[in-house]
DNA sequence: TATTTTAGGTCTGTTTACAAGACCTTTTTT
DNA sequence: AAAAAAGGTCTTGTAAACAGACCTAAAATA
């Protein structure tokens, strides 16, 4: 059988892991958002085997991560640029660079912080705004179920996360 | 060769890809975090297959995300916890959940959602708060090299996040 | 007690994905 | 006109994922 896709999973994470789920994919938008536009640029930053990019890039242009551009300086060259759906995946770019800043580096180890350019003050920890402006910590936020859920997701978030009465 | 793996890159991004970037890897910790904790009850959820699931809980074990504990009422059964390095995948996982509601489901699809148990309201958007306790946008914030970088990697960063000055 | 079931794996054969590098086409530079 | 470069595709070898059979120890059942 072929390598399992998660299009037919219920939860919304296995869905976005059918987009972006592979190895590859995720630093190839870092790339993109590093400033990298060019198929030759990411093959060497990234030490990709070119049959291998030029397949992830496609799959992310037809998944609207990324759009193929002409250039228009250069008749050869193609310009890769993230969409809005793929500039909002800085979020889980940054939360794998707080995780791993804390927990795979070494201790000692700065390579990249996360910065808020208003105060210069490197970033703490992620945290969440809701609908009316309040501001909570991540590890206290929890999940629930809305009406597309089927029965059994509910019953499964409704016992891990029992605080989110309805 | 070999699939390659990130463990020598420098950037903290695709050395966390190294311990979560597997397609299924980040599914496995999210069953463990919605509560499942046995081998057979993760395998009939995700549909994995056994030998592969085998793999990535003792990759995960070994890389100190998950723990695996003998079940004091069932001795052939083994019980899966996620440690604090695992248990702190979880804005990633949130992230996702929220790019994926946003950018991967259908319109009006409403599966599950982050909550803010204090004021019951939905979560809007993922924030970050800084060392002094300011709260900014992600998408306002930038990255900066520290002092484990390469020249290289800082002038990358440098040019692609031109307002994070020293 | 003997048998069956269950938990948690490993093993086998097949299919698929990834890797390096050769090759190709079009455009640009020399 | 020739060479180089951009952005691929194609080929071949290796590694990993898949389904399903098989295995061992513990628990439940007859």
């Amino acid at each position: 059988m072929s390598k399992q896709r998660f299009t037919h999973h219920e939860c919304p994470v296995a869905r976005s892991l059918d987009q972006i789920g592979d190895w590859w994919t995720l630093l190839v938008v870092r790339e993109v958002m590093y400033g990298l536009h060019q198929f030759n640029d990411i093959r060497k930053s990234l030490g990709i085997s070119r049959a291998v990019l030029a397949a992830r890039l496609s799959e992310l242009a037809e998944n609207g991560i990324l759009e193929k551009h002409d250039d228009p300086a250069d008749g050869r060259a193609a310009q890769y640029r993230l969409t809005e759906k793929g500039a909002d995946l800085w979020p889980i770019i940054v939360a794998m660079l707080t995780w791993s800043n804390k927990h795979v580096l070494a201790d000692g180890e700065d390579v990249v912080r996360p910065i808020n350019p208003d105060t210069n003050q490197p970033i703490e920890a992620l945290c969440a705004r809701d609908s009316v402006g309040n501001v909570t910590p991540l590890n206290k936020m929890v999940l629930r179920t809305g009406a597309s859920a089927s029965p059994h997701l509910s019953a499964r978030i409704t016992k891990a996360f029992p605080s989110a009465k309805k």
